[in-house]
DNA sequence: AATAACTCGAACAATGGTGTTCGATTTGAC
DNA sequence: GTCAAATCGAACACCATTGTTCGAGTTATT
């Protein structure tokens, strides 16, 4: 497994800050507009587009090196949510966790999605991932979900609404406080089994 | 309201012949890679580049031209298709021939989504939109869907459903042919009004 | 204070696309 | 058969971006 990172071991104070600082930069950048350039990030971390190159071989190892950071930061924030009780508050309380996360990352993905080797994302989304699958199952085993779909399928249907919102929140159709309302009702709907009536 | 097109009247015969080849092609070619260049359609046009720039102004010009022709042939497949019945029949029915729609106009999406000014790919959508609207509406009245989530929202839904369903495939997690199946179970499902029970 | 690490801007090459101009040639219309 | 319309490839200017090289200057570390 290659180390992608810019890895600030044995690297000077200064250098350290300057990577983290570019980091910084990239994530807000990349996070208004997912074809920033790297003069643009650079210049957004007060940093000269050398220095950028010094530390991340190309603007593709710095996107992929942000991209970590950003699912880190996910985990983090995922690894809170209690999902031992009800599926259905598990889900619920799930959803919105990840929501935070795709309105905060969804242009990141975007450009994440551009540049990143196919499957790059998909791989580095592995953890979240196991995360909803295992809720799903646990729910489909205890009756609470259906099963006459993949888990796969369930969990795409949910990945798909959740950045639909991100879309509609942008065209200015949805105010973004209603926005996971809106998704945890459609979700509970959509994995309700059939005969079973939809809750609320 | 400007004429987008390269309008063939008053054109040679031979011109007319041209600007089809190169719609056909640039159908063709966008519809592989969403960011085929003006050579690459002209080359698959057995055109000359110039030719291509002869009749359409711009990269984006020829791309909404291009949108246009696949909306309208859209919309041919959409109209067969009777809205009259059960609304969940019909739903289903519309569901599928969608879907075959998404399913083949995918990456030329992609493309005018990354190129034409923002607003005018929903501008287009209108009709097809419009479509879905009403048969929503309908069925909110006759109690078959739910009328707890804006119509907006779950017209929203049945789109994002779809288009994952495009992903998933591309990712060859899912089959095409199970693919429009659990499309209508989900969207069935989640347009279900709370209390009822879940078809199927 | 010495040294190696780091940073800087400016300049460069390479790429790959868009859109235009040229003059010569072919082809359709009437 | 005439003439305008349409075609062709080659060449051009243009633009933005990536990634590199240079040499001179600055800064952390010891």
């Amino acid at each position: 497994m290659p180390a992608k990172q810019a890895s600030t071991t044995g690297k000077r104070a200064d250098a350290q800050r300057n990577i983290a600082a570019i980091l910084d930069a990239a994530t807000e950048c990349l996070g208004r507009d997912p074809a920033a350039s790297t003069s643009e990030i650079a210049k957004a971390a007060g940093v000269g587009r050398v220095t950028l190159y010094g530390h991340f071989p190309s603007r593709a190892e710095l996107l992929d090196a942000v991209f970590v950071h950003a699912i880190e930061d996910g985990e983090e924030a995922l690894a809170q949510v209690d999902l031992t009780g009800d599926p259905r508050d598990a889900l619920t309380q799930l959803i919105e966790s990840s929501w935070r996360l795709v309105d905060r990352y969804r242009s990141l993905l975007i450009a994440a999605q551009n540049t990143l080797p196919p499957g790059r994302v998909r791989e580095l989304h592995a953890d979240p991932m196991a995360r909803v699958e295992k809720l799903i199952e646990r729910g489909r085993k205890q009756g609470a979900f259906r099963k006459d779909l993949p888990t796969s399928w369930l969990v795409g249907v949910m990945h798909n609404v959740m950045h639909g919102a991100a879309d509609e929140i942008t065209a200015g159709r949805v105010t973004p406080d209603k926005a996971a309302a809106y998704i945890t009702t459609t979700i509970l709907a959509a994995f309700t089994p059939p005969g079973d009536r939809v809750p609320d």
